[in-house]
DNA sequence: ATCCAGGAACTGT
DNA sequence: ACAGTTCATGGA
């Protein structure tokens, strides 16, 4: 991590191909959003370490991301956190560079690495809200996904309220353990799902599931495999929390429908491409599937083209 | 109305 | 192993 702390604000220094732009727009993409806010050109975002609410104005200016804190600074050890946290979700360790070697030779994958430069990951680096959001959206739509979140986090998360606007976290594991399938029938969630999560929160209060546990497995095949002996937790799920948890840049959510409908679009076919067919479009991702299928996710917010 | 949605478990063969 | 069915509801 590349920062330096002034006490009152953290200057936080970015790798060449950053474009925080380009990373506002997929934050904004849903006004159903309720873990991070988005005003003139900064985002709002909560964040806890240990007991402490930091809440953190990140802005960017002349090539630095600034970060402020509006209801006053927390202490240097807090602050840190709050710097690591916002490196891991803007997905900074990665070298963007390599990604762009590989998609400037790719037919599918040039005009996109040229037209959104920069632009990178939006992470979840939280392992319970990562899961917990993938197996809400399985098969549903995106805005009703986020109309699940959106009640999931103000029924159970904590929040804070500055100058009027209310700042949401998303529910602990710890919280979530202890409630039960109705309460989340009643938001709306499907039984399964509802059982899928509550599970989860308990693994995760066992000590059984954490996210260090899964980055000490020896190779990406090993953690796909754990993560898919849980119930509700497919291979597009697993894909997806190595993709915005777990920084595998290989991760490759091939049956994601996102991904099938951008390469309709993009590449102008009558009907979804197959498995097959992406396979073959992806024969030369190798190693960048993730940002890849992400660059294709950014392309459905253009509807112009 | 009708089809499908950022899937996965379950059931039957 | 593999295909078909069910989950459950909202969006477009």
């Amino acid at each position: 991590m590349n920062w330096i702390d002034h006490e009152s604000y953290m200057e936080i220094y970015p790798p060449k191909e950053f474009n925080f732009k380009e990373c506002l727009i997929f934050l904004d993409r849903s006004n159903l959003e309720v873990l991070h806010q988005i005003k003139e050109g900064s985002v709002y975002k909560l964040i806890k370490v240990k007991e402490s609410l930091i809440l953190c104005k990140i802005g960017f200016i002349n090539n630095v991301i600034k970060v402020e804190f509006p209801i006053g600074p927390p202490s240097i050890h807090f602050r840190k956190k709050a710097a690591e946290y916002i490196w891991e979700w803007y997905d900074l360790d990665q070298d963007l560079g390599a990604f762009y070697q590989v998609a400037n030779q790719d037919k599918v994958l040039k005009n996109l690495a040229h037209k959104y430069y920069g632009l990178r990951i939006m992470c979840i680096p939280d392992l319970f809200e990562a899961l917990v959001w993938a197996i809400m959206g399985q098969q549903i739509n995106l805005t009703f996904a986020y109309t699940l979140k959106k009640r999931f986090v103000e029924q159970f998360g904590e929040s804070l309220t500055f100058e009027g606007d209310t700042f949401w976290l998303f529910p602990s594991f710890e919280k979530i353990a202890l409630i039960n399938v109705d309460d989340l029938r009643k938001l709306q969630f499907t039984s399964r799902k509802a059982e899928y999560i509550i599970d989860i929160a308990k693994a995760m209060i066992n000590g059984e599931l954490t996210k260090e546990l899964l980055l000490q497995k020896k190779d990406d095949q090993q953690i796909q495999w754990s993560l898919m002996r849980i119930r509700g937790i497919g291979p597009w799920t697993a894909d997806y929390v190595m993709m915005k948890c777990l920084h595998y840049t290989s991760s490759f959510p091939v049956a994601d429908v996102g991904l099938h409908n951008a390469l309709r679009n993009l590449l102008d076919l009558e009907r979804k491409p197959t498995i097959e067919e992406i396979e073959k479009y992806a024969a030369d991702w190798e190693g960048w599937q993730a940002y890849a299928t992400y660059y294709l996710w950014r392309s459905l917010y253009d509807k112009n083209i």
